[in-house]
DNA sequence: ACCCCTGAGTTCATCAACCGAACCTAGAGC
DNA sequence: GCTCTAGGTTCGGTTGATGAACTCAGGGGT
């Protein structure tokens, strides 16, 4: 495995992972895209312990990926919601990757639980490898990966 | 949150999360698309525990994302190698979308880490969202998620 | 003025997961 | 039969997750 030798230690994996990798946060993102944005309906469709999301969601407004903003309910004090970033909405396609292959190798009935479309046209929408030429990239095996820049300097 | 409010217990996300979502396993992965099948030499690149990579192995496998397989490198005994399937393969966007968001965000260099090129033609491959009329969707913005069969028995 | 309700947390005790170091094991070569 | 190596297993200590109970700040009802 020589020529799998090279620095991991910036890797763009490993990084995204250490902000979003840890247990509760990626499905409260999920959340996010649904657009739920309260504390306690967040807490109630993910099922995470308080305490947890508690830190979870100081995390994300740490990095930016949602922020934190006062609302007001007619009748009630002022509380705060969560709010997706646009470094937040990046990590979309974060979601619809682990979604699209759990809908292909998990399916439990004949048509996967959430659906996306396109809101400017209706249609489907799939997350796809392509080239800068333009061709699909159908699997992982026609893509080759190069390290590059400081990431060749140690194993 | 009224139009939220749906069945999450069979959402894909989470179900995905469920299998490769511990600490570790997509490292794991990373290295297995990498490359990088034998024990020891994932456990020198990920710098996971060796009891915990154990495990992580024993769970990949067990869901057919690798498969465990003999090898015999010359003057040793036989030993095992892990090397990826179709459903382990098809896990690879799963990773650049990781990948491309840590490029962008969490960028040190004035380089990525990591390129990745077309095979068959050289050029840089990229991960898109596009719908079934081929616009390509720019945005998380500019899609709707629409829960539907199972998913909308209950809240 | 007082009490209750709600959303958004905090605290606490318990339990599971992770960690690094040390140890084990089966075969190949000497 | 000794040693080396890859691929684990075992162990004690530390960190992280869990759910139940508690707190806190206001608003509304009486």
């Amino acid at each position: 495995m020589s020529e799998a030798s090279w620095d991991r230690s910036q890797c763009s994996v490993a990084g995204t992972l250490g902000v979003v990798g840890e247990k509760w946060s990626l499905l409260v993102l999920r959340e996010a895209f649904h657009g739920v944005r309260r504390f306690a309906d967040i807490q109630r469709f993910t099922g995470a312990p308080k305490a947890v999301l508690t830190d979870r969601l100081a995390t994300l407004v740490e990095h930016g990926i949602l922020r934190r903003e006062p609302y007001q309910a007619e009748g009630a004090r002022q509380r705060h919601e969560y709010r997706l970033t646009t470094k937040g909405l990046d990590l979309f396609p974060v979601l619809i990757a682990l979604m699209e292959w759990g809908d292909k190798y998990l399916a439990t009935g004949d048509v996967p639980p959430v659906a996306l479309e396109h809101r400017d046209c209706g249609s489907a929408v799939h997350l796809g490898l392509r080239c800068d030429e333009g061709h699909e990239v159908g699997s992982a095996r026609q893509v080759r990966a190069i390290p590059q820049g400081a990431a060749l300097s140690a194993g």
